[in-house]
DNA sequence: TGGTATGTTCCAAA
DNA sequence: TTTTGGAACATACC
């Protein structure tokens, strides 16, 4: 699912279409991933001015008119999508009459939009200018949460790793801080916020680290080539609009640009030698066995 | 059919 | 106490 880039991509492109947008109605077809309750959620929001749209770590952040914010996380598989309201014929949108699963036809090939119907549709906003806001999600994996303190919500995730804040000597404090394999550590949004899969594979790669090296051991050099790692595959992928690898994210083309993730096999950019999988930490890890020697 | 998946959380074991 | 491994969540794709 989207990382930091795809996430900051998302919120990009859909920053113009929301901010200063009213909501008329909110409704979730997904009560259990909505917090804290459908009803309470879809009263909250009701009338609310969305002000700004912004990004904390893999959250969508919508901040409203009366200080209080919607948190959308899309996990494995959620999208944000529009519904356009109708066609050239006057045929309204279907509505989807049930848990908005998918409408039968479609079905082979292409994107959700094939059918003209967006598949796995979990929640909808009704905006002020007609459009319809879509929160789809196959996996049902996404969360969508309402909050009136947006400090509280975020207390437990680290710190955003393109901040400006965020130096050479910040992730020295946070890796010595522990004795964790560096694979697993940078994934832990409470250490570093923003950081999935495949980021985290490109920036050992950039570092020249075997990512179950463990933390407490890296000398300040190589904690430099990792700081430098992780904030410039961040910025190249946003510049790329992410990273398409299936169905669930379109429209970027940072795949192009990678080193190791997805790579197994094929030969490394830098010395030629395959690329490897491994398993760490329960997650797919690909490396180059050359350029990441172990210790 | 089985294995895998861009994420997070909870629990048990080391 | 900290770290690691496994399972769970629910679905789609190869």
């Amino acid at each position: 699912m989207p990382e930091l880039p795809e996430v900051e991509t998302i919120v990009r492109n859909c920053r113009p279409h929301l901010e200063g947008r009213r909501i008329l109605r909110f409704k979730t077809h997904w009560p259990k991933n909505t917090a804290p309750g459908a009803a309470t959620v879809a009263r909250a929001l009701s009338g609310r001015k969305i002000v700004q749209v912004t990004r904390r770590a893999k959250f969508v952040v919508f901040q409203l008119d009366d200080g209080a914010c919607l948190l959308i996380h899309l996990r494995m598989s959620g999208r944000l999508e529009w519904d356009e309201p109708q066609s050239k014929a006057g045929v309204p949108a279907r509505p989807g009459t049930h848990g908005g699963d998918g409408h039968g036809g479609g079905r082979r090939g292409g994107p959700p939009h094939s059918n003209g119907s967006p598949r796995h549709v979990r929640a909808v906003w009704d905006l002020d200018n007609g459009r319809r806001l879509l929160f789809c999600d196959a996996r049902k994996f996404g969360r969508i949460r309402y909050t009136r303190d947006l400090a509280a919500a975020t207390r437990e995730l680290g710190p955003e790793p393109l901040a400006r804040a965020f130096a050479p000597a910040c992730l020295e404090k946070l890796l010595a801080a522990r004795r964790r394999q560096l694979k697993p550590l940078l994934l832990d949004q409470r250490v570093i916020a923003g950081l999935g899969n495949i980021y985290t594979d490109e920036a050992l790669f950039r570092a020249g680290l075997h990512p179950a090296t463990s933390s407490h051991r890296l000398d300040r050099e190589q904690v430099r080539r990792l700081h430098r790692g992780i904030r410039d595959v961040l910025r190249l992928a946003i510049r790329s609009h992410g990273t398409t690898i299936d169905w669930i994210y379109p429209g970027g083309w940072m795949q192009r640009r990678l080193n190791v993730y997805g790579r197994t096999g094929q030969p490394c950019r830098t010395c030629g030698t395959p690329i490897v999988a491994l398993r760490i930490g329960q997650r797919g890890t690909h490396i180059c066995p050359r350029c990441q020697p172990k210790r």
